[in-house]
DNA sequence: TTAGGTACTATAAATATTGTAAGTAATGAG
DNA sequence: CTCATTACTTACAATATTTATAGTACCTAA
């Protein structure tokens, strides 16, 4: 993540993209590794870092913290910090975020389709 | 693309993630940086190798080639070659590659009013 | 005074994906 | 024989993403 080279050829094609498409846009921006497992847990509810993380079995504190970064960033997540020791750091969907709910629901219907068909 | 390391922990990341989230197992195969636009593209009528190539500009043949193997590994396309020279090759979307229309509608819709929503 | 919990950050390394540049096969047209 | 056309392939280089490992700050409770 942090470090795009603004002059690659691949940065100059997904903004080509993502510019006339807007399904590669959306593609860009949640088709992180972790992204879409975090927004689907933060759909059913708002979650303390730790909990996501529990409930993401595999991933790295740095991972998370970065995908919680780039959702923030994208406003599809918001970010709620409680003063408090030891510290409470709070994450839930935003209202475009929500609207991520039907993108999600039709990639599973498909995935799961899909995965039926293969298997055969 | 072509050589994955099973061995990694990143492989087995993913695999964890495809088999228990159908949108993240969805994902994983329509992913790549091309994939959706070529899908897109061909859901509206089958194409010739070359003309994908003019639809996408600033794609590599090289990178063409390996996204449509992909997409036909995955059955989400078909490739029919004809016996001419020089070489026919026309790809077109398979039953399964067709049903990809609402996701990507869907996709559309969501980051048609994310692009809104940021550009404000 | 020391240990412990929480949500991180820093740095480096490993993997994965994408791009560059060049070449190939087959055959018909000239 | 030579060239053009089409759909690739190959070898390698550059970039991007993900993982590994080890910290940090803060206060609180023992």
């Amino acid at each position: 993540m942090s470090e795009i080279k603004q002059s690659s050829t691949n940065f100059s094609n997904k903004l080509a993209l993502s510019d006339e498409c807007s399904e590669a846009y959306a593609s860009n921006i949640i088709g992180g590794q972790w992204t879409l497992v975090i927004c689907s847990w933060l759909l059913s509810g708002k979650l303390r870092f730790g909990e996501l993380k529990k409930k993401l079995p595999g991933i790295t504190e740095r991972m998370l913290t970065l995908q919680l970064r780039k959702l923030e960033e994208n406003r599809i997540i918001s970010r709620t910090v409680y003063a408090e020791v030891p510290p409470r750091v709070e994450y839930e969907v935003t209202e475009i975020g929500y609207a991520l709910k039907s993108v999600i629901t039709e990639l599973e219907v498909w995935g799961t389709s899909h995965k039926k068909l293969i298997g055969e």
